[in-house]
RNA sequence: GGCGUCGUGGCCAAGUGGUAAGGCAAGGGUCUGCAAAACCCUGAUCACGGGUUCGAAUCCCGUCGACGCCUCCA
C-alpha cells in the first residue's frame, strides 16, 4: 500500500485514488516573469518522478500543470522592458519548456495559462459570488470572502483570528477584512484586461488554479502539489474557492516538496540568490540536478551547493557503473553464482518498491539500487559474462528509468566508436609485446578526448 | 509573536519502540606493467536536559538551534 504524507492532516496515509486504478494530479507551475531557477527545476523533478512511480504502479496518471501567465509581476516586467505582457510571458514558457525537456520530465497531460481559462474562471466568480462567497466592490475588483467559509485556514493550520492581528488592508482595496482576497482585479491603465460583468480587469492568482482544476480534472482530484512555500496562501484559497464553489472536497491529498537552499536561505527570486536552469545546465547534465534530488527526502530543505553537486555527480557515476558491459574475454560464472544476480535483481525491486511507497523514499530506494550496483559490479569482476549479467542490469535500467535518470553517457557521437575500437585493439597488441610507452600514450591522448579506457585481466573496456 | 518542518559519523542521508541502510570524502588492502575502475576492510549511540518503558534515535515535556510560511514566490 503507497503511503503519502499529506499536508492537510500531517500525516502519512494510505493512498486510495478516487477512481480505482488512475490518479488526477495537479501541481502548481510557475508565474513566467523571468528565467526559471533551479528551486522550480526541484518541483518539477520531485513531482515528475512521483508521477512515473504512479505510472510504474500501474497507474494511469492524469497530470496537469499551468502556467500562470498574466498577473502583477509580469506586468511589471513588460513595463520596465517595454514589452507585451502576453509576449513577454509566451517567450518564458518556450524557455521553461525547453528547460523541462532537457531536465527529462515527462510532458504534462495539459498546460492550462489563466489567458486560456478566462470563461472557466469568470463563471467560477460569479458563482461564488450567486452562493455569497465572494463579492464585488464599487472599483471592480472582486474579493473572496474570508469569513463566511468556516474551515478557512485548515490546510496551513492558520485560525482567522490569529491572522487578523497583523492583516491590513493596502491603500485602494475595498475589502470587507483584510484577509480577503482578490479573485479579479480591475484593470489599471495601460494592464491587459479581459472584459467581465464586473467591468474590464483580470483574474486574481489563485483562482485560475480553482478553474483550471475544475475545467479539466473535475471537482474533485486525488492529488495537488506544489512548493511548501504555496501553502499559505495560495492553496488554502484554492481549497476555499473551489470547495465552497462546488461544495465537495477538492484534492485528497496535498503533497508539498521542501524549498531548495542557496548559501542556507531559501533560493527564490525576490532575495535575488538563485542559479537558473539554463545556467545549471551549462555547467552539469541534467542527471545530477535529478540525483541530487533523489538523494534528499522530498519534502525537507534541500542544500544547492558544488559538494552536494559533485556528490550527486559521482552517486551517478556509481550508478553507470552497474551498467557498464561484461569484460570482453569473460569467462562466465557457475550457475549457482550467477543466480545471485537474478536473486539481488528481484530483491532489489522489492525494497524498491516497498521503499518507494513509504512516502516515496528516494534516498532509501536509491540505497537499494546501490546494493544491486554492487552485485553487479562484484558478479562482473569474478567473470560474469553479457547474457549473467543482463537481467540484473534490466532491472537496474528499469528502476532508474523510473526516477527518470538517463544515465547517459556524456557524448558518444557513435561514429567515433569503431575508430576507438580500431586503436584499442591495437593498443591491446602493443601491451602484449610490452609496449608501455606507447599504450600509456594513447590512452592518455584517448583520456583527452573525453574517452576512459580501462584494462582488466579480462580485457579492455571504454567509456566517454 | 503565531503556524509548520526539522536537528543522525567530516559532508549528504535512510531509519519513528528492541541495541544505527546507503552515497560522497578519508585511510588501509586486493587486482593491475602502470593508471583507472571495481571489490574488500576501517568509523557515529542519533542537538541538549528531564520523563515514560524491561528496552528509545524512534513516545512525552522542556531548552537551544536551523529552515519555511504569516506580502509575491516551486
Amino acid at each position: 500500500m503507497l503511503r503519502i504524507y499529506n499536508t492537510l492532516t500531517r500525516k502519512k496515509e494510505d493512498f486510495r485514488p478516487l477512481e480505482p486504478g488512475k490518479v488526477k494530479m495537479y501541481v502548481c507551475g510557475v508565474t513566467v516573469y523571468s528565467d526559471a531557477h533551479v528551486g522550480h527545476a526541484m518541483s518539477a523533478l520531485v513531482f515528475d518522478i512521483i508521477r512515473r512511480y504512479f505510472i510504474y504502479r500501474g497507474y494511469e496518471v492524469q497530470f496537469v500543470m499551468n502556467y500562470t501567465d498574466v498577473d502583477d509581476k509580469i506586468i511589471a516586467r513588460a513595463n520596465q522592458t517595454g514589452a507585451d505582457p502576453l509576449k513577454l510571458a509566451e517567450g518564458y514558457i518556450d524557455a521553461y519548456r525547453r528547460n523541462l525537456v532537457d531536465l527529462n520530465v515527462l510532458p504534462a497531460s495539459a498546460n492550462p495559462r489563466a489567458t486560456q481559462t478566462m470563461a472557466e474562471i469568470q463563471a467560477m466568480i460569479a458563482g461564488l459570488i450567486e452562493k455569497g462567497y465572494a463579492y464585488a466592490s464599487e472599483n471592480g475588483d472582486v474579493y473572496f470572502r474570508v469569513a463566511k467559509d468556516e474551515d478557512y485556514g485548515r490546510l496551513s493550520g492558520r485560525r482567522l483570528e490569529d491572522m487578523q492581528a497583523g492583516a491590513r488592508i493596502e491603500v485602494g482595496e475595498q475589502k470587507e477584512n483584510p484577509l480577503d482576497f482578490a479573485l479579479w482585479k480591475a484593470a489599471k491603465p495601460g494592464e491587459p484586461e479581459w472584459d467581465s460583468p464586473w467591468g474590464k480587469g483580470r483574474p486574481g492568482w489563485h483562482i485560475e488554479c480553482s478553474a483550471m482544476n475544475l475545467a479539466i480534472l473535475g471537482e474533485q482530484i486525488d492529488i495537488h502539489g506544489g512548493g511548501n512555500d504555496l501553502i499559505f496562501p495560495h492553496h488554502e484559497n484554492e481549497i476555499a474557492q473551489s470547495e465552497s464553489y462546488t461544495g465537495k472536497e477538492f484534492a485528497r491529498y496535498w503533497i508539498h516538496n521542501g524549498m531548495l537552499q542557496l548559501g542556507g536561505e531559501k533560493m527564490s527570486k525576490s532575495l535575488g540568490n538563485l542559479v537558473t536552469i539554463d545556467e545549471f545546465l551549462s555547467e552539469r547534465d541534467g542527471d545530477v540536478m535529478r540525483m541530487l534530488i533523489l538523494t534528499g527526502s522530498y519534502r525537507a530543505p534541500l542544500a544547492f551547493t558544488d559538494d552536494s553537486l559533485d556528490s550527486a555527480e559521482k552517486a551517478l557515476e556509481r550508478l553507470k557503473s552497474g551498467l557498464r558491459p561484461a569484460s570482453p574475454n569473460a569467462s562466465g560464472l557457475d550457475p549457482r553464482a550467477a543466480a545471485t544476480l537474478s536473486d539481488q535483481a528481484e530483491a532489489t525491486q522489492q525494497a524498491f518498491s516497498e521503499t518507494m511507497d513509504d512516502d516515496f523514499n528516494t534516498p532509501g530506494a536509491i540505497a537499494a539500487l546501490f546494493e544491486l550496483v554492487k552485485t553487479i559490479n562484484t558478479a562482473r569482476d569474478a567473470g560474469a559474462n553479457a547474457d549473467q549479467l543482463d537481467p540484473a542490469q534490466k532491472t537496474l535500467r528499469t528502476l532508474t528509468d523510473v526516477f527518470g535518470l538517463r544515465l547517459a553517457d556524456k557524448q558518444g557521437s557513435g561514429d567515433a566508436d569503431m575508430f576507438i575500437d580500431l586503436l584499442i585493439e591495437v593498443r591491446t597488441e602493443m601491451r602484449k609485446q610490452k609496449q608501455w610507452a606507447m599504450s600509456d600514450l594513447i590512452r592518455d591522448r584517448l583520456k583527452d578526448l573525453g574517452v576512459t579506457l580501462e584494462d582488466s585481466k579480462d580485457g579492455t573496456t571504454w567509456h566517454w
